[in-house]
DNA sequence: ACTATTTACGCAAACGATGTAGTAATATTA
DNA sequence: TAATATTACTACATCGTTTGCGTAAATAGT
């Protein structure tokens, strides 16, 4: 019932607390017919060691805490599983943090985290995170982090991304092979360097044919999707309305979807739609979405990676390093 | 930059390190004044307690896990979402451990908790777990576990779940009234409660209807999407095709679109399809999808609390009770 | 004024695992 | 054969907190 721990597994051997320690580790002090013995009783008594005497002996607690700002969004969920094979392959176990975008809970998490609970941090910052003090803070703590999509630039450390500039670009340019004239682009938040680089794609193709980038046409969502719903529907309400929408996140395309539902409005004979989605029924809505689909397994199962490189070594210290992989643009509808 | 422990606080206040320690735990033993003192320099010194040092005193994780199939699934995100709130309340912090539907992953975890590692378990089985050694295992560890949607109602505990039963009924009622007359059932896996509850609600109206419920009309999915697809295609193709399909979980569903799509099979007109889901798109679908919609952030809520109120009151045992919630039925289509 | 009680603090022993330093006994070398 | 090295183990301090017990001083009770 009650665990056994090493001083009990000791008296049924007749040895010393240290020798089972060090027979359990593999010790080259110990001799191998104690070895066997030691290892026998201990798969007999069920003996696993207890993470907390050994998290405070040895400074590891072999878990990384991975921060959010949702979980209820394929593209998180699916970075999670990633990160979470990788966690069970090093043996490591994954805290999870949710923040709802909101980033005085994402300071209260990193201040929660900051007393060596976690080896170290995977996280994708709030929309709202323009300052970074807590994680430089948090970083001075000596414990790593590594960002992933939703990256802080100010910080020092290894960043998981995907192309999203490129991206930007080629999604506008299929909006506009398709007819697009007028197309806006719907962003979520303004602080976050993803926002910003496929906004910039986004203007730079714009640019590239001549277009009018018109900031009425720049439509700054956020964290509340009645919100959301409003701006979405002032934008495709009367006549001057847009050809083409660039939905730079999931969640504000199915607003868009609709939006034009309510409105009336087909898609895509009068508006054209494309986002940044992991939703696996984008080929089943009606009607289809065209996405850009971002490797949102592997950028998870990368960052896991590029953590686990520098635990591994015991540096805590990782240096600036980006890491880039391609999203696939999906052509629907 | 270290993080500072109580031995150089108490070095710093001219205190001793028990009293450091009582201040802070706002023991009646230590008096305002050098209360007000220890706090303020606690404060300024930005001090936490390690976690190991007093999870090893004091014989408390304060943290939960989660054991579920997967997370890149709305429902099991959404239970998530509600877990990880409750859960950020009580100040615990929550471990999450998937499962891939695998029963010997879901076994090495359950060893890997046994450890005290944490305070209890919330967790959802496989679709394969038929026997319940392991986890009756883990509980004579006393440690607790709350089931939450797939329970295991051999294990001694609280569960709380959905009138699945009820909502079969309604669901194949549902389609029923709709004029189906030959409705198929897809399952995935057998032995899980709420598979055979769903089934049973299914049944039980076939019966209530007259109609007949044949074998060949329960198609045993599992959790190889490929081979659902090869299953459900199977059972849609040839003349002899159901016109109703009940597709007890939400990637059943997908699976039966994308079905429907390759056999240009019209749904509803050919074919009508219900399942249970938690997808935020099922509206938008096309068509859009009929669904009995659980209130999976409430049950990862609701659970946690139930852990909670045990966990409060450091009784590592729970007796059985359910709980369960009402799903709701949207119609579509 | 003398004992009883309360207040406010310190001492030291846990919690369980780890690793350094030490020690017998045996083996190797000059 | 004496000096040295190796082997196989044990004792003990340590990680940072918590907590039961002890105790001096202050306060209260008679």
């Amino acid at each position: 019932m009650a665990a056994v721990n090493l001083k009990q597994l000791a008296k049924m051997l007749n040895l010393s607390i240290s020798t089972v320690s060090k027979a359990l580790r593999d010790s080259h002090e110990i001799g191998d017919a104690t070895k066997l013995r030691v290892l026998a009783k201990a798969k007999e008594m069920d003996y696993t060691p207890n993470p907390f005497a050994s998290g405070l002996r040895r400074n590891k607690s072999k878990t990384i805490a991975v921060v959010v700002p949702e979980v209820a969004n394929n593209y998180f969920a699916l970075a999670i599983n990633g990160i979470e094979r990788i966690a069970q392959e090093n043996d490591y176990h994954v805290l999870i943090y949710l923040t709802h975008e909101d980033i005085e809970k994402e300071k209260g998490i990193m201040k929660h985290l900051e007393n060596k609970r976690v080896d170290g941090v995977l996280m994708s910052v709030t929309m709202n995170t323009n300052n970074q003090t807590h994680l430089s803070d948090f970083q001075q703590k000596g414990i790593p982090i590594v960002f992933f999509d939703r990256i802080c630039h100010e910080i020092e450390t290894a960043k998981v991304t995907t192309d999203d500039y490129i991206s930007g670009i080629n999604a506008t340019k299929h909006l506009i092979e398709n007819e697009c004239k007028d197309i806006a682009f719907l962003s979520l938040g303004e602080d976050i360097s993803i926002m910003q680089k496929r906004k910039s794609g986004y203007l730079e193709e714009l640019h590239k044919n001549n277009m009018e980038a018109k900031t009425e046409r720049i439509i700054k969502c956020g964290n509340d999707d009645e919100i959301n719903y409003d701006l979405v529907k002032k934008l495709l309400s009367g006549k001057n309305k847009p050809d083409g929408i660039f939905a730079s996140v999931e969640k504000l395309a199915i607003t868009t979807y609709q939006v034009c539902r309510e409105l009336n409005i087909n898609i895509p004979k009068d508006v054209k739609i494309i986002c940044f989605s992991n939703l696996e029924t984008a080929s089943l809505l009606n009607p289809s979405l065209s996405t850009i689909t971002q490797p949102a397994y592997n950028i998870g199962k990368t960052a896991a990676e590029v953590m686990f490189k520098y635990l591994d070594k015991n540096k805590t210290y990782i240096p600036n390093e980006n890491i880039v992989l391609q999203s696939t643009l999906h052509i629907r509808e």
